[in-house]
RNA sequence: GCCCUCAUCGUCUAGUGGCCUAGGACGCCGCCCUUUCAAGGCGGUAGCACGGGUUCGAAUCCCGUUGGGGGUACCA
C-alpha cells in the first residue's frame, strides 16, 4: 500500500549512527551492508550523524566512528567531511530545517500539543483498570482551546506528537523479511518534539532520509517494530510536500554475544577497536561480519570486498540473527592474512611490534631487513597480527635478554645438555652459515651421531635461540639471527643445565 | 500484558515440495606430512525445536505450541 520500490540506478542508502560510545561491531556490520549495496547497486552511501541527544552524544565518539570506517576502507559519497548537496550532515547543526518541517506538520493538522506527563498517562489508565504498560492515550489529540489555554496558564509546555490515523493498518515489505503488517491503533502517537523545543530521533530521521532523497533504509531489527510510527510520519510528510515517497526498508539481524543475548557494549568482543588491537586486518573483519547474516556462496567463506561488492544484495540476507563467534572470526583473518602481498603482511607488522616494545618508533635498517626475512616464516603460523611479538620478539632482542619461557624449559628432556653440546660442536666450525648448511650440520650431529628423533632433537635448539615452544622454523631463524647469537644463545642455555 | 519478529550440526550457514540416508565452513577428535607451531591432505563427530495439518511426497507450505529476541521513552 506504501511501497515506493526506486529504480536500481537511483539508490540511495545512508548510514547514519549516533556517536554515543566506542564503534560495536553491529554497527560496523550495518554499516557494510549499506556500503556494499550502494557500490552494487551503482548508488550512493550518505553518511551524517544523528546526534540530537546531547547528553548522551560526545566528540570522542564522533571521530571513532569517523576512525573506524577509514580504517575498513567503507567509504560514502557524500555526507560527513565530503560534502554534498544535502549539508550540513550532522543533525545537531540542522535545527532551522527542522523547526521549519515542523511548523508546516502542525499547521497541516499532523501534529498537536500534548501536555500529559508519563504520570498522568499511567494514572489514566489505571483509574479506567487498564495495564499501566499500555503506553499514550491519545488523551491530548483533542484538546479544546480552551483547555490548552488551561495548561499553558499553568506554566506547562507541550510536546509535539504525530496524529497517526487509527483507522487503519500500516503495512511494508521488507527487503530481508517480506511483509510485515501492524494493525490499526497497535502503537501510541509518538512524541516527536520534545516541551523544549528540541526535536527527536522519532522526527529527524524520517525527515532527512526524505529531505536527503534516502530510496532504502538498511538498518538493524530493532528499529523493526518503529516502523509503522515511521511510515505514519513519512505520509504526513508527503502530504506537505516534503517527502517524495516512503523508502522500501530491510532490517537486518542482529549480531548476538554469548548466551542469546544482543552483543553489549559492555562486551569487549563488540569493540571494534578491540579486534583492531589483537590483530584483526580489516579485509578479515569485514569478511566475517558479512558472513554474518549473508554468505557469498555456498562453499566459500573467505572472500573479499570486491566479491562481496559484486554479489551483494539485501534480499539474500538472512532474517535471524546471528552470533559473533571469536574463533571463526580469527580464522577467517588468518586465511585473509596468508592472501597478503608478503610485503604488505610485513608492513601491516611493523605497528604491533611497536606497540609491543619489539621494534623502536624508527626502526633501523637492520631491523627492517631482519623483518623482512623472518615474516614470510610466520605469515602461514599467525591467525591475529598481535601475535607478532611473540612469534618474532626473540630476532630483536639481545641474546642474554632472551626470555626462555617456562613451558619451553619445563620441556626439555634430559637428553638436552647433550644435544647441545653436540650442536655446538657441529656449528661451531661450520664453513657456510646457511639454512641448508645448519640444518644438515645438526641433523648429522644430533639427529644420525647422537641418534635422537628430530621431534626431540631440536627441541632444546628452538628453545635456546627463541626462548620459546613454538617459533618460526628453526633453521631459518638461526640463519636470520647469525653464527654469532645462535651460538651465544646454545650456550646460555647449555650453561643452565647440568 | 500488548505489538513486531526469529527458529537447520556447539557456532555461521546451504537448502524456496522430490537432487536430502540434509551439503559447506569454524570448532572439536583421529591419521598423514613434518625442524616446533601452523599451513596442507585424508577421515570422523554433530542438526531440520515440538504438535497438527496440506500433499503421492515436507527441512522446505499452513495453523498452533514452545522457546529466543526487540519494541511498548520528552534514547537512538
Amino acid at each position: 500500500m506504501t511501497e515506493t520500490p526506486a529504480p536500481a540506478s537511483d539508490v540511495r542508502v545512508r548510514f547514519c549512527p549516533s556517536p554515543t560510545g566506542t564503534p560495536h561491531v553491529g554497527l560496523v556490520r550495518t554499516a557494510l551492508f549499506n556500503w556494499a549495496y550502494a557500490r552494487h547497486t551503482g548508488g550512493k552511501l550518505v553518511f551524517r550523524i544523528e546526534d540530537t541527544d546531547s547528553a548522551r552524544d560526545s566528540e570522542e565518539s564522533y571521530a571513532q566512528i569517523l576512525e573506524a570506517l577509514r580504517w575498513l576502507g567503507l567509504d560514502w559519497d557524500e555526507g560527513i567531511d565530503v560534502g554534498g548537496p544535502h549539508e550540513p550532515y550532522r543533525q545537531s547543526r540542522r535545527r532551522d530545517l527542522y523547526d521549519d518541517v515542523v511548523r508546516r506538520l502542525l499547521e497541516a493538522g499532523h501534529l498537536y500539543e500534548s501536555f500529559s506527563t508519563a504520570e498522568e498517562i499511567e494514572a489514566r489508565h489505571e483509574a479506567a483498570g487498564r495495564s499501566k504498560a499500555l503506553g499514550y492515550d491519545g488523551f491530548d489529540r483533542d484538546l479544546t482551546p480552551e483547555q490548552v489555554a488551561a495548561f499553558r496558564e499553568a506554566g506547562r509546555e507541550p510536546t509535539l506528537r504525530l496524529r497517526v490515523p487509527q483507522d487503519r493498518d500500516y503495512s511494508f515489505d521488507d527487503l530481508v523479511r517480506g511483509r510485515i503488517e501492524f494493525k490499526a491503533g497497535s502503537f501510541p502517537d509518538p512524541v516527536l518534539v520534545r516541551a523544549n523545543g528540541e526535536p527527536l530521533y522519532t522526527l529527524v530521521n524520517p525527515v532527512d532520509d526524505a529531505l536527503m532523497g534516502i530510496t532504502h533504509v538498511l538498518r538493524g531489527e530493532d528499529l523493526l517494530s518503529s516502523t509503522a510510527r515511521q511510515i505514519a510520519l513519512y505520509e504526513a510528510l508527503i502530504d506537505i510536500g516534503v517527502a517524495r515517497a516512503v523508502p522500501r526498508f530491510g532490517h537486518l539481524p542482529y549480531v548476538m554475544g554469548e548466551g542469546n543475548k544482543k552483543l553489549s557494549k559492555r562486551d569487549p568482543e563488540s569493540n571494534l577497536f578491540h579486534h583492531r588491537e589483537r590483530g584483526f586486518v580489516p579485509e578479515g573483519l569485514l569478511n566475517y561480519l558479512a558472513l554474518l547474516g549473508w554468505g557469498l556462496a555456498e562453499d566459500r567463506d573467505v572472500f573479499g570486498v570486491e566479491e562481496m561488492v559484486a554479489a551483494f544484495d539485501v534480499a539474500d540476507v538472512n532474517a535471524s540473527p546471528a552470533r559473533f563467534d571469536p574463533a571463526k572470526a580469527e580464522a577467517i583473518n588468518a586465511a585473509h592474512l596468508r592472501l597478503l602481498a608478503p610485503e604488505d603482511f610485513r608492513e601491516r607488522l611493523v605497528p604491533y611490534l611497536q606497540a609491543a616494545g619489539v621494534l623502536p618508533a624508527q626502526p633501523s635498517g637492520e631491523q627492517l631487513q631482519r623483518l623482512a626475512l623472518a615474516a614470510p616464516l610466520v605469515q602461514e603460523r599467525m591467525t591475529l597480527l598481535g601475535q607478532a611479538p611473540g612469534m618474532l620478539g626473540f630476532l630483536f632482542t639481545a641474546d642474554e635478554d632472551v626470555v626462555l619461557e617456562a613451558d619451553a624449559t619445563g620441556a626439555l628432556r634430559p637428553e638436552a645438555a647433550d644435544v647441545l653440546d653436540a650442536s655446538l660442536a657441529a656449528l661451531e666450525g661450520l664453513a657456510e652459515w646457511s639454512t641448508p648448511a645448519v640444518e644438515a650440520a645438526l641433523r648429522a650431529a644430533v639427529v644420525d651421531g647422537l641418534g635422537v628423533k628430530p621431534k626431540f632433537a631440536f627441541a632444546p635448539l628452538r628453545t635456546a635461540v627463541t626462548g620459546r615452544r613454538v617459533s618460526p622454523p628453526l633453521f631459518e631463524s638461526m640463519e636470520i639471527l647469525g653464527r654469532g647469537s645462535s651460538l651465544a644463545r646454545l650456550r646460555r642455555l647449555r650453561a643452565t643445565l647440568g
